[in-house]
DNA sequence: GGCCAGAGTTAGTTTACATCA
DNA sequence: CGTGATGTAAACTAACTCTGG
């Protein structure tokens, strides 16, 4: 899969910006519903400071998809050599990183020691995964999210299985009850006097609130 | 007023599956 | 029937915005 970068540079990009598609960066979507504008998205500064200019002199630049400059941390971009984030993007559109195996294998590890990181760690542990510290901490964001999700499914599964136990107690007794109320007919029968009772029934009656106490 | 975390959303990527030639 | 190409929906998740503390 990672083999297939080369292809993609080719692909998506460069064909998807000199096509003229009707972008619509997000903001626009949201505020603005002026759909015929045709925008290119220039998201990062690494590419070259001439290319940016052609392309300025032609487009308008939303401010949306990567208003992420206001974090201070997003300046260790141009740190993030080396890194596929860094390699696709500066030839197309928005690309997703996708996180290598030593690198998520990393965070998890992280993760397990800390849900949360101060500035010092965050800093640490960006550096040790050549990734910027935004990154890192938006990370952490979605794992936390991510595990909550996982924890909030699980607790609707326990008390869904709460609830159906109680739901199977509640018909039993509803019947136990129901038998018993039967029997109380066939006790107060002249004809049966000497029945024995229901040991369920001395428990209840010994606290008062039995079905012979009931109503 | 800046910072941070959480909630909710967006959008790129992967995966699984179906359909067709 | 088996196979490869293609399309599509669902799932996953990085990155984002907004909001409240």
């Amino acid at each position: 899969m990672e083999d297939d970068h080369e292809d993609e540079h080719c692909n998506t990009g460069l064909g998807l910006k000199l096509g003229m598609t009707h972008y619509v960066p997000k903001e626009q979507k949201r505020h603005n519903k002026d759909k015929s504008r045709v925008c290119l998205d220039l998201s990062f500064t690494l590419r070259p400071k001439d290319e940016e200019e052609e392309e300025e002199a032609i487009s308008v630049r939303s401010g949306s998809s990567f208003k992420s400059v206001h974090h201070q941390d997003d300046e260790d971009h141009a740190t993030n050599k080396g890194n596929d984030f860094i390699s696709i993007n500066k030839n197309s559109s928005r690309k997703k990183l996708r996180l290598t195996k030593e690198q998520s294998t990393l965070l998890e590890d992280s993760f397990k020691l800390h849900t949360a990181l101060n500035p010092a760690q965050k800093h640490e542990l960006a550096e040790r995964l050549s990734l910027t510290a935004r990154q890192v901490e938006v990370w952490f964001q979605n794992r936390r999210a991510r595990t909550k999700l996982k924890q909030t499914e699980a607790d609707c599964e326990f008390l869904k299985r709460c609830c159906e136990s109680l739901s199977e107690e509640n018909t039993r007794l509803k019947k136990e009850l129901q038998k018993l109320r039967s029997l109380r007919l066939i006790e107060r029968s002249p004809l049966c006097l000497h029945l024995p009772a229901c040991p369920s029934w001395e428990k209840s009656t010994a606290f008062g609130c039995g079905p012979l106490h009931q109503q």
